[in-house]
RNA sequence: GGCGCCUUCGUCUAUCGGUUAGGACGCGAGGUUCUCAACCUUGAAAGAGGGGUUCAACUCCCCUAGGCGCUACCA
């Protein structure tokens, strides 16, 4: 048999990091065995769920690359088949009719009321008291009949346990007496999560369900649907939860932008080294590598490779340098820096482009100019925004001096006022007939600066400034080769600085 | 409160009874150097606590503590 998984995210928010973690999981499950790996959207809650988290988080797996096989669902399309089930369950004396009034929700605050009730009860409390678990057939019938609203739940046995083992978590047990007869069937007819779940898995023929472990305790009440259904339950394999730097919920009220997948995109991260720090938040190959491909993520993972707890995504607020995980933007240098020319240029087309720094020729005349000019600057930046902010100045005339960079490497050294158009002058006459390369370009430096009586770092720094508006960078004899003998020429005579 | 799950450097992790407890990120030092990265060398940094079992425990068992999750006519 394949396995089929799926991704069932609810549209209520943008892709958080930890369903995208849920995702690539299932992905990778799906590709490692051959299987199906399918995306069914969790909107039954029509009160939360909207068109635009949909779309967003069809977005943030558009650009994690985890494509999905087979139409999307929808489950509120299914409503009416969780209807049916819940009915045939009630048919069947598997589910009872609860007529009690619905209770109207104290606003925002249940999980207060939750608590509340909870230190109420002081423990133990009988799940099967329900007064009308045990109707008579006859009062129950007249009572719907007379068009009392009733929801509908399904009827735990009184003794006996739920088990299933998990692929992640191990052997599983609940006793019948920890579980309440949960609500299928809201009283209006509406489906709930636990029901709407089983049905679309049982209908999707999903052989593993891999998802969060907030939901292992709900496991056991989807596998007392399952045995009411009469159908063997689909393997279950739990994830340990990311979580954030003090161990607590990781959540965007508390968070923001970090745990949303949108702004890894933004901000310029590689789609394959987020993937690559993700796929390694709560999983590993039991090895020390740390870069995997898609294509060793994918021969590599499996079910055992899991932890069992919980991980931290590790930032700190308020510190811009490490406004996310040290280790994901490590990888997103690392990405950067290493991976084939040919697969990240097509990233720095439309970064360019958005900052309007792009010309067609860096296709075309100056493809080769161009290619080795990002081979040079990659080596270290962190971002693919990096290339239109500080590499503006290998695409444009028009970049920004850095006000320190002009003390410490300009006005600390007044002599290079002049002596800068001078070494302008000087490559102009020593070029004419001679390759402007790292070579040469060494020679006349180096002389100039013994002429000078000054130290090669003071000519090249003070150069680096002017040329590129930052202290930091390439090696100048790669800058000086990279601008070419024009622009070099004409920026060593800008007075722009000085003034 | 109840039930369940979890516990190795700051963080991500390796170890599936016998290791100087390894790697990565980050941090420190040194090297290289025209700057900054990269790179190389290197340093600091961990088995929650207590009982067992065993010749031997980070590893197996129990207890405690702590963390997390669930406890809805939410998902």
């Amino acid at each position: 048999m394949t396995t089929r998984v799926r991704f069932a995210p609810s549209p209520t928010g943008y892709l958080h990091i930890g369903s995208a973690r849920t995702a690539l999981f299932n992905y990778l499950y799906a590709r490692h065995t051959g299987g199906k790996f399918l995306l069914r959207i969790e909107d039954t809650d029509l009160a939360r769920s909207t068109d635009e988290s949909t779309r967003s988080i069809l977005d943030g797996l558009a650009w994690l690359e985890l494509g999905h096989d087979e139409d999307i669902v929808f489950q509120s399309d299914n409503a009416d088949k969780h209807r049916t089930t819940a009915l045939k369950l009630l048919a069947e004396g598997k589910a009872y009719r609860d007529f009690t009034p619905k209770a109207e929700p104290s606003d925002a605050n249940v999980k207060d009321a939750i608590k509340d009730r909870a230190r109420a009860g002081q423990g133990e409390k009988n799940m099967r008291d329900n007064p009308y678990r045990d109707l008579s057939d006859e009062e129950n019938d007249a009572r719907a009949a007379a068009g009392e609203p009733f929801a509908i739940r399904l009827k735990v046995a009184a003794t006996g346990k739920t088990s299933f083992e998990d692929s992640v978590y191990g052997s599983q047990e609940r006793d019948y007496t920890e579980t309440e007869d949960l609500v299928l069937l809201r009283s209006d007819g509406h489906p709930l999560y636990n029901l709407a779940v089983v049905c679309d898995d049982i209908e999707m023929q999903i052989s593993h369900v891999i998802r969060g472990q907030d939901h292992l305790t709900n496991t056991h009440k989807q596998v007392l649907i399952y045995e009411a259904l009469g159908i063997t339950p689909p393997t279950f394999a739990h994830l340990p939860l990311i979580m954030a730097p003090n161990k607590g919920k990781l959540s965007k009220r508390k968070h923001g932008e970090v745990v949303s997948m949108t702004t890894y995109h933004d901000a310029g991260f590689l789609a394959a080294a987020f993937r690559n720090f993700l796929a390694l938040l709560g999983w590993s190959a039991g090895e020390e590598q740390e870069i995997y491909t898609l294509a060793e993520l994918i021969d590599k993972f499996s079910l055992e490779g899991i932890h069992r707890s919980n991980a931290v995504f590790n930032f700190t607020e308020n510190d811009p340098r490490r406004w996310t995980d040290d280790k994901a933007q490590w990888m997103n240098a690392e990405y950067i820096r290493t991976m084939p020319l040919t697969d990240l240029l097509p990233f720095i087309k439309p970064e360019l482009k958005a900052a309007k720094l792009w010309r067609d020729e860096y296709e075309d005349d100056d493809k080769e100019w161009f290619e080795n000019t990002i081979n040079l600057i990659r080596q270290r930046f962190f971002t693919l925004k990096d290339f239109s902010s500080q590499g503006r100045a290998y695409f444009s005339e028009d970049y920004d001096f850095d006000p320190a960079a002009i003390e410490k490497n300009l006005t600390k050294f007044p002599d290079l006022r002049t002596w800068l158009p001078e070494l302008a002058d000087r490559f102009g006459a020593e070029f004419e007939n001679k390759p402007f390369n790292e070579e040469n370009i060494e020679t006349v430096v180096k002389t100039f600066t013994e002429e000078k009586d000054t130290k090669l770092g003071v000519i090249m720094n003070g150069a680096r400034t002017l040329l590129t508006g930052v202290a930091v960078g390439p090696s100048m004899l790669s800058v000086f080769e990279t601008l070419g003998k024009e622009r070099s020429i004409m920026r060593l005579r800008s007075q722009v600085v000085w003034n």
